[in-house]
DNA sequence: TGGGTCACGGTTTTT
DNA sequence: CCGTGACCCA
């Protein structure tokens, strides 16, 4: 199995004990040669693949990983199995078996992000506080990442505001307890709580998994790094894959530092670097090499092409963004008619806006295309209605479920209703759909109501006898619960129906095939999105985000422009957003196309834009960075002439579109255009 | 309670 | 420009 790989990749496969990093460039045959490693240990050296723990960020690299390490081995001589997985999958796992040493149930729930911003919203407006969503839900997501409870922010909140989001912190810990929910960042941070409580729990933990493996590991943020600290205290058998110069999620709390800094935490780390590039021509990697170069922030490396030179990349000037469209239309067609693949053609941006333009660009030369993105399946309206659905009848006392489902399909009980409700349930200290059973709340509600939710009990009650035969549930659940009805008299109500119609068949499907239980269905499809994306014969079109990962023959670029591509603005990263268009280069296996337009309408307004600075830091477009400096010469600034030397500027003045500089070169004044001189 | 209207605000996304 | 959510009235 070493046979297919190159010398550097042979070595970070065959290294078995002690922390090693594997620097590995874009297209480099990173997934290549951490299977084979994982296959080495198991088939070669005689590891048993139940000490392996191999972790990944998407499910679908989990997948992609454990078939071609499993294709490696040959499934036939394993007794047991690599536990091969998400970080968050590992969590819940752990959590199932270990949450019990917090004081709490293993039928937890998983809550997801608008979950968590719904419950976030209620609480805030109960505290009748005022602060940006997003900004809560982000900082609370921080304090768990460093591992501080509502407690500990609260003594250390010193401004008004962040007192304020302490007590919503509060409350919201508060809330997942009582209903016995976790989110995202719990499943790593409660697995790191309950490891450094329980020496014994983590030495035993740490002795089982003696092989750990991490990808993309410029991702991990705080809480991953010290979990996977716990799990490899005992042995340092770590092994990291990634590229600084891919980290493109610096905004939801990865940390570039832990891969940059792999070295300083473990000393005796064996470093590995992966520069030779399967992917891509020396053209397109020159290109991507030349900007990401202009970062200070990295550990360093450069891709060399295995393929040779290639074509030259082409870049696209366009009036405004439906010429822009046009243009790669045309050229799309162009490709289409030489016979290439739709499949192997993506167009990438830097935000999702800009897929209008295109969108309609495409349809009106008649492209068919595939965005991916979007809306998530599992974040659809209709689908986490049945989800909560089913999470009522795999527990009746999942009030944050009920909540979602009570009133829908219409039962009559609106906002004050349902708070009558739980000022009852808190009385009686029942849950809410115990609550719904008592005598009293025939009073709280109008007759119609009371009618409709003695129904609603009994249906869900009906439903719960089925729990042990899946298929039989999800029949009946179509027949008594009338959602689609619901749904059908919205004005998208027929692609909802049919969304609904492909849960219930994934559904079938899953819990036949895999044999799962109600329960088993419910938390895995909560790490769930959707799978794999591509279609077979349509162009893709997708954020760069969106891309990482995957590879194209010709992908086009569109937007790069300042503002736009780099996005600035606060909390921007001037370093991110060129990783960003590194990742975005080195999708392409044999042409990138880049685009940019002189206006944009963007937000309701047209406005001037300029070429974004990648084109030029990049080498594609040259001397651009001297006509955008033209502006921005000011008094005092030094400056040089081919003829007069150097000088200092005294005045800036506009003249038409240009600026004249009166200039000072050594007692000498003279009236130049700004374009004929350079800063020094 | 539920349907309709108006003001507002708006990166990137996986789990 | 377009989608979401607050607010109002039947």
């Amino acid at each position: 199995m070493l046979d297919e790989l190159n010398a550097a990749q042979k070595e970070a496969a065959i290294h078995i004990d002690g922390p090693m990093l594997i620097l590995a460039g874009a297209g480099s045959g990173k997934t290549k040669t951490l299977t084979t490693r994982l296959a080495y240990l198991i088939g070669e050296v005689g590891i048993d693949p139940i000490n392996t723990l191999t972790l990944t960020f998407t499910n679908k690299a989990a997948n992609e990983m454990r078939q071609r390490a499993l294709n490696l081995i040959g499934t036939k001589n394993l007794n047991t199995m690599p536990l091969l997985c998400t970080f968050h999958k590992f969590g819940l796992l752990f959590l199932k078996l270990h949450i019990n040493k917090l004081n709490r149930n293993n039928n937890f729930n998983i809550i997801d992000t608008d979950d968590k911003k719904a419950l976030l919203k209620k609480i805030m407006k109960e505290l009748d506080i005022d602060l940006p969503l997003s900004f809560v839900a982000s900082e609370i997501s921080t304090y768990k990442n460093i591992l501080l409870d509502p407690q500990e922010i609260k003594q250390k909140a010193e401004i008004d505001e962040y007192k304020k989001v302490a007590k919503i912190y509060e409350n919201y810990q508060n809330n997942l307890l009582e209903n016995n929910l976790v989110d995202f960042d719990d499943l790593l941070a409660l697995p790191y709580q309950i490891l450094s409580q329980d020496e014994k729990l983590r030495i035993q933990t740490s002795q089982k998994y003696q092989y750990i493996m991490v990808d993309e590991y410029q991702d991990t943020n705080e809480l991953q790094f010290k979990l996977l600290e716990l799990l490899a205290s005992e042995h340092q058998n770590i092994c990291v894959v990634g590229d600084d110069d891919q980290s493109i999620y610096g905004w939801r709390g990865a940390n570039i530092k832990n891969i940059l800094d792999f070295n300083k935490h473990y000393p005796n780390a064996k470093v590995v670097k992966l520069q030779i590039n399967y992917r891509s021509t020396q053209e397109i990697l020159d290109a991507a090499n030349k900007l990401i170069e202009h970062n200070r922030n990295r550990l360093g490396k450069k891709l060399i092409s295995h393929k040779g030179n290639g074509d030259k990349i082409e870049i696209f000037h366009s009036l405004d963004e439906s010429f822009e469209a046009n243009t790669i239309a045309h050229k799309i067609k162009e490709l289409l008619n030489r016979g290439t693949a739709p499949n192997e053609i993506a167009v990438l941006y830097r935000i999702n806006a800009l897929s209008r333009s295109l969108e309609e660009g495409f349809n009106k030369a008649n492209l068919a295309y595939k965005l991916v993105g979007g809306i998530r399946f599992y974040e659809r309206a209709e689908i986490k209605d049945i989800i909560s659905y089913l999470r009522v009848i795999s527990n009746k006392n999942d009030d944050f479920s009920l909540l979602r489902i009570i009133n829908k399909p219409k039962r009559g009980i609106g906002p004050s209703s349902v708070q009558k409700l739980i000022t009852l349930a808190k009385e009686k200290n029942l849950s809410l759909f115990n609550t719904l059973k008592l005598e009293e709340t025939q009073a709280l509600l109008s007759k119609k109501a009371y009618t409709q939710i003695q129904d609603f009990i009994a249906k869900i009650e009906l439903l719960e006898k089925e729990k042990e035969d899946l298929n039989t549930l999800i029949e009946l659940f179509n027949e008594h619960i009338p959602l689609k009805e619901y749904y059908a008299n919205m004005n998208d109500g027929f692609e909802r129906i049919l969304n609904i119609d492909e849960f219930y068949g994934y559904f079938k499907e899953r819990t036949l095939q895999e044999k799962l239980s109600l329960e088993q269905f419910l938390s895995d499809i909560a790490l769930e999105s959707d799978q794999d994306n591509l279609t077979q014969n349509a162009i893709n079109i997708m954020s760069i985000h969106a891309s990482k990962g995957l590879e194209f023959e010709h992908v086009f670029i569109i937007g790069l422009e300042e503002e736009f591509f780099p996005l600035l603005g606060d909390g921007c990263d001037i370093e991110e957003e060129r990783r960003l268009a590194y990742v975005a280069f080195t999708r392409a296996k044999n042409n990138l196309y880049l685009s940019y337009v002189d206006s944009r309408f963007y937000r309701g307004k047209r406005q001037k834009v300029q070429k974004s600075r990648f084109l030029e830091e990049s080498g594609v477009l040259k001397g651009s960075l001297k006509q955008d400096k033209k502006a921005s010469f000011k008094r005092g600034d030094l400056v040089k002439h081919k003829i007069f030397g150097i000088g200092r500027v005294q005045e800036v003045n506009k003249s038409g579109k240009n600026y004249k500089l009166k200039i000072n070169f050594g007692g000498m004044k003279k009236e130049i255009l700004s374009s004929f001189v350079e800063p020094v």
